[in-house]
DNA sequence: GTTAACTTGCACAGGTGTGTGCATGTTTCT
DNA sequence: AGAAACATGCACACACCTGTGCAAGTTAAC
């Protein structure tokens, strides 16, 4: 029997499949319920050759939540220290780092179907911040006027809305980190000169580094 | 010249028209793209009497975010003290008490073409907020690390974010208030033992009259 | 009880979005 | 150079939403 040779996939075709992820990702963060067309035009494709790299929108769109949560597993993986503090400061620093997955899933958990899929995508994540937050309030350096799970939302809620929302206050990006990282201190409890100090005794919370 | 005697208009229809206001208030809140059907049937109506009550989705809307924005208007007329501390928290806890208006305004300002309208509604309260914010950092009871603009939207941003959902935190509704007003406070620099002790000195906050 | 106001259900036109089939080019692999 | 992979534009069926016209039924006003 004659083999039918299967030939290698086009180089420019893994290419472009690569335009459409990057460019759903931003377009479908600002506006959810972007059209497919819009997202094809965006990168610069037709909308009938983005069909011929997914299947569906759902496909595309679950994707895109996929390696969203790969990157929050990957910031979920990273050590904590002793200071709860302090972990909390360097969790809201890697989440602004990964600030286009957070409004991405932010906006398509809003409004899609897709809610289960972005939920166990923030399992993790979410799995970090209530041990933090428990460790904080054993010890008192974390408010304890409300129980974990209930701060541990307001935090994550509060998280979510300055990561995605900081950017439009100023023009530094320098600047939007530092105040989404001192606003997140805040909710913890912490008074803003704490916050200030903490903030100041780890430089490295706003450097490249942790934004990746 | 007969005078066509223009009859009354009958009672149930005025009843009729609140009903449509009252569900689409809570439809549009939660998903402000909701079809008109949506409304109508969630008001007990047909989509066609609908259309005998509102011109158009467009006309339903606008007398929405008019109706909100009287209630902020009626917040920020309330004289403030010489206190700054305890006139935010009183703030938050008024917007609490509109906290149906709040949600909707937020739901409709995201997405629609209604953002002149939405941000006209909400400019008074945040003209109060701003003001606060400035007179707070003149007497440095409230934080001073970032500018008064930068930190009345940071206050903005987490309000709106905490009263539309702190009541998904907690069943009780007395609590999800209290959350909402110490969260803001916390954004405003007060440490979560200042905010629990001024909250304690202002027990009014709390009561049934401040929610109106 | 009669009339006018109101509601209902249906049908229709127009708009937008999705997903598919097909013929026609264009680019990459070998 | 030739074949397979890929992109494009068009047409189509389907679905959902909007806003309107109209005939028939129901309800409140007088």
């Amino acid at each position: 029997m004659t083999q039918p040779t299967p030939r290698a996939p086009r180089s420019d075709a893994r290419a472009n499949r690569e335009s459409i992820l990057a460019a759903a990702r931003e377009t479908l963060a600002k506006d959810p319920r972007a059209s497919i067309d819009a997202v094809a035009r965006a990168a610069g494709l037709s909308r009938r050759a983005l069909y011929g790299h997914f299947e569906d929108r759902a496909a595309l769109v679950t994707e895109l939540i996929a390696t969203g949560a790969q990157r929050f597993n990957a910031i979920a993986d990273e050590p904590m220290t002793a200071d709860a503090r302090a972990d909390l400061a360097r969790l809201a620093a890697r989440l602004w780092g990964a600030a286009e997955d957070v409004q991405l899933i932010a906006a398509v958990a809003l409004d899609d179907e897709h809610v289960a899929s972005t939920a166990a995508a923030l399992a993790p994540v979410r799995r970090m911040l209530l041990e933090i937050v428990r460790r904080g309030q054993a010890v008192q350096t974390l408010r304890t006027d409300m129980d974990a799970e209930t701060l541990a939302r307001i935090i994550e809620e509060g998280a979510r809305t300055f990561v995605t929302r900081a950017p439009m206050f100023t023009a530094s990006v320098t600047d939007a980190r530092s105040i989404a990282v001192r606003a997140v201190l805040s909710l913890g409890g912490l008074s803003w000169r704490e916050a200030e100090e903490l903030v100041r005794a780890h430089p490295d919370l706003l450097a490249k580094e942790s934004a990746r």
